[in-house]
DNA sequence: CGCTAAATAGACAGGTCTGTCTACCTTAAG
DNA sequence: CTTAAGGTAGACAGACCTGTCTATTTAGCG
């Protein structure tokens, strides 16, 4: 019994290149522009060798995302850790990292952002993925608001939250990396007239 | 000679018929993800009507978006000549209205910013489109912002899209319309502190 | 060596997609 | 009545899509 195998291991080169080639294709094109063949073709792995490890497309793309996550979320606390403990040094720190990823050559918008757009529906899974992954970022701007002198530190993470995300669309629709340091000035202008006078 | 006919006025119902439901189900599923069949089928016209009215899926999506646009701008004219010449009463009206939108049943993100999701390719006719109505109202944000006393209106009136973007950004992903207010009084916060002291 | 798990190539099914073509119908104007 | 434009139905080509299956090969390991 059992002749084909299982290779459900969460570790695994294979397994991790086909993660990393899907994320990249899929953030070049979309979700639904890019095939299973294209994906498989660039990172030179055997078709079987996919739906081992994953059991369709949309589990891929959760699993591509899930990863994007990690990096996004090491890179984001080396950010905070590299600068210093006053908050608002930590909130210029975050919308300068916003603007070093804009330059970036292929930078071309959130791609969580992007799943959304493709996958409207509440109930798929990458929707849910993703309303995750922004979550994160939404408690970290708010347990850092919560540093500042201000008397509704939710609603002030959720203002600076909005900027962020209005910024990357401007730098996704216009190519204008200038949207980070627009932001952050906004930022600041709000955390300070947020202070309880 | 020309058996076969143009049909190309611009005029015609079952062209508009054609877009109006085109708009529908792309807005509801996403551009790829809804196929001309599907379209044909709820409009309930042949697909040579189509094509000879369109050259392409592409021109189709393009003109859809162009016609959802005119809405746009009429309603947004109408929403900012209701209310008082006072450019801080505008912009709150229009915070406002995007509060009444985000609550309709049918919202689903802005139809714009999902397209350049799915076409982020700068050279596309529907990325060129987009990228060509988002300018108005970031046109129409700085004429506003023109009236406000602060001596760079430009940059206030970026932050001010910024904020406008990323409500929508949030009230999709989060099914939360009260991101319209967080926007306004952040929009109306930076107006204040824009002030040349 | 021998066993096992992982990966491979490639064919394949079944469906969907865009776009084209033909032949026919309806309607309105001259 | 005649003519022409717009619309219709349906078949069709050709490409692409996801997912499955089989038979074979490779690689690690006791």
């Amino acid at each position: 019994m059992s002749s084909t195998s299982a290779a459900r291991s969460r570790k695994s080169p294979k397994r991790d290149l086909l993660l990393e080639t899907a994320f990249r294709l899929f953030y070049l094109s979309g979700y639904h522009a890019v095939g299973i063949d294209t994906i498989l073709a660039e990172a030179g792995v055997a078709k079987m060798t996919l739906y081992n490890h994953f059991k369709s497309k949309d589990e891929l793309i959760v699993a591509a995302l899930q990863r994007r996550a990690d990096e996004i979320l090491s890179a984001r606390e080396a950010t905070l850790s590299a600068a210093s403990d006053d908050p608002l040094d930590q909130l210029s720190a975050l919308f300068d990292a916003y603007e070093g990823w804009f330059k970036t050559p292929d930078f071309n918008g959130c791609a969580f952002i992007r799943a959304i757009a493709e996958y409207p529906d509440q109930a798929s899974p990458v929707n849910q993925a993703v309303r995750q992954q922004k979550q994160i970022l939404i408690d970290q701007l708010e347990s850092l608001a919560r540093k500042l002198p201000t008397d509704d530190p939710k609603s002030l993470a959720t203002q600076i939250y909005l900027l962020a995300e209005g910024a990357i669309i401007r730098a996704h629709t216009f190519r204008d990396p200038a949207a980070a340091q627009l932001a952050k000035e906004g930022a600041l202008a709000l955390a300070k007239a947020a202070r309880r006078p």
